[in-house]
This record gives C-alpha cells, structure tokens and sequence, in this order.
DNA sequence: TTCCCTTTTTGTAACTATTACAATTTTATT
DNA sequence: AATAAAATTGTAATAGTTACAAAAAGGGAA
C-alpha cells in the first residue's frame, strides 16, 4: 500500500485507478507517456478510460506528486521523481534518462529571481545516450 | 538584407518566405508560436500557407539558425536568439521570458557528461513574472 | 439498509497541433 | 526556351488532448 499513503500525503484522495498509476509511476522510472501508462493498465483495468489516466495525471501534477516533461515535443512524459534532477533525451533510441542537477539555482519553492517568482524548473539535455553513441 | 545574409550564413537558401519568416523571428524576441507567425505573415504574404511556416521552422532548427522551445507544452514556440540562455513561462499571462543562463554545464557542442553526448541544452523556469505578481 | 449527495470514472465527440503527400509554382541551369 | 530541381501550397490524415454529459462509485445521515 505505497502508493496509498504516498497519494495521502499529497492530499489525494486514493482510488483503485490512482493507485494504479501511481504504482505505475513509482515502479517505472522510464517517464512513461500518456499512452504507455495506459496500455499498460488496461490489462489490469480493463474499464480504464484514457480521459481519467490524462485526469489523473493532472491531478498528480497539480498537487505535486508528479512531474510533467515536455523534452519530448511528441509526447508529454510523467515522472513520479520529483525530487531536483536534470533530463536527457536521447535523439537516437527516444530513451529519457536522469542525470545530475547542475544548475545555480536549486530552491523550487517561490525563489525570487530579479521579481520573477519561479515556482518550477526544468534541465533538459538533449543528445546521444553511452548505448546509442557506441553503436555509431 | 540582413536575414538574407543570416540565412546564407546558416546554409539555408533565402526565399520570400524564409526570409520573411526570419525578419519575423529577428524582430520579434517573444518567441512566437507556428500561429503567431503564419497569422502576421499572411498579411504580407496572402498565399502564404501554414505547412510552410511548419518546413520553414525545422529547417531553420536543423541548420541552426533557430531554437525550439517546448517550455508551454500547448505550442511549439520558437526563438532566433541561439545564444546560450534561459527560459521563463509566467503561468499567468502567458508569455515566454528570457532570463540569464546560470548552469554550471556551457558547452552546447558535443560535449561528454558521464558518456552522454549532449548537442542542445534548455533551462526552463515557469512561476509568475514581475508584472503578473504585482497584480496579486 | 436505503436514500441522497458528492466525487470519480467513463466514452464519445470535438478540437487543436502537426504531418504526409501530391500538385503546383518558383528557381536555377543548360 | 526547355528542362530539372527545389520550394511552396492545399488538402487530407493523424495524433494528442480536452470538453462534456452520462454512468458508476463512494460516503454520510436517517
């Protein structure tokens, strides 16, 4: 029951379809689109609905137990990391890794950047991966 | 003349279009949407068709001469500043903010973090901008 | 339990951004 | 002027996302 408590603890209100994704979410560190999270679930869901994965994964967003990415301009990709850490995509396999935060400005919450209250922040890297750049 | 010579500098062969394309681009530092261009440009140029703005922006992407940006995950926006900086999306009105680049990592080309080759690098930011906090 | 109200989920349809593609137009070359 | 190559255009198709109303599920209070 992670996911139950984790979804508690940012003010959601549990349900079998939100604790599926979160699982999903939790146990795939992949940054799974929309439409990945979906397939995968409709096997163990087989009323899901897409609107409440896209639903839901708003919900997660806006409470904060989730991160959308929009490195990939195809597909929006979620993260339930949200801890502070950059992303690489890689051009070649489409992979989305983690790599290390590297930027000066590392405090999320409300952060006064001359007037600009930043409130997110995002690191994005874009290339080839160690597998696909030997593969050259 | 001056996209003219801008665009031959990026190996992109100048035509009415591009080059109206660029001009828009070079002139406006509010890194406009597909729309945004096609809708200013139509004015000019009657026949002009949104494909070609669409052709026009990835080449100008792919030779360089432009940077795509997916900081607002509804639009594509796009910048002809290619000098390394940040981004920043007020939540609120909705425009795009370029704000100094302060990541440890400088390189854009090619570079080898940890074996990931890294040819483009974005930093967003999103919250409020000063204008838009003052309101509240 | 049953009734009633609220929240969540679902499915369809609508909408928007983007891409594919073939036809047309323009440009460059001989 | 004729031909070939490149660029532009318009339409149609595709894909991602959202709107919305109906159905289902959950949560008290009587």
């Amino acid at each position: 029951m992670k996911s139950y408590d984790y979804l508690l603890s940012y003010n959601i209100k549990p349900s079998v379809q939100r604790i599926a994704i979160m699982d999903y979410l939790l146990a795939h560190k992949t940054h799974p689109s929309i439409d990945e999270i979906y397939l995968a679930l409709c096997k163990d869901i087989p009323t899901l609905s897409k609107t409440t994965v896209y639903n839901t994964l708003k919900l997660f967003v806006e409470h904060g137990a989730a991160l959308m990415l929009t490195i990939d301009e195809k597909n929006a990709c979620f993260d339930g990391e949200t801890s502070l850490h950059a992303h690489f995509l890689c051009r070649k396999c489409g992979k989305i890794f983690d790599l290390p935060y590297t930027n000066e400005v590392r405090q999320v919450n409300q952060i006064d950047m001359n007037g600009f209250k930043v409130d997110e922040i995002h690191q994005y890297y874009k290339g080839m991966c160690p597998v696909c750049a030997k593969e050259d």
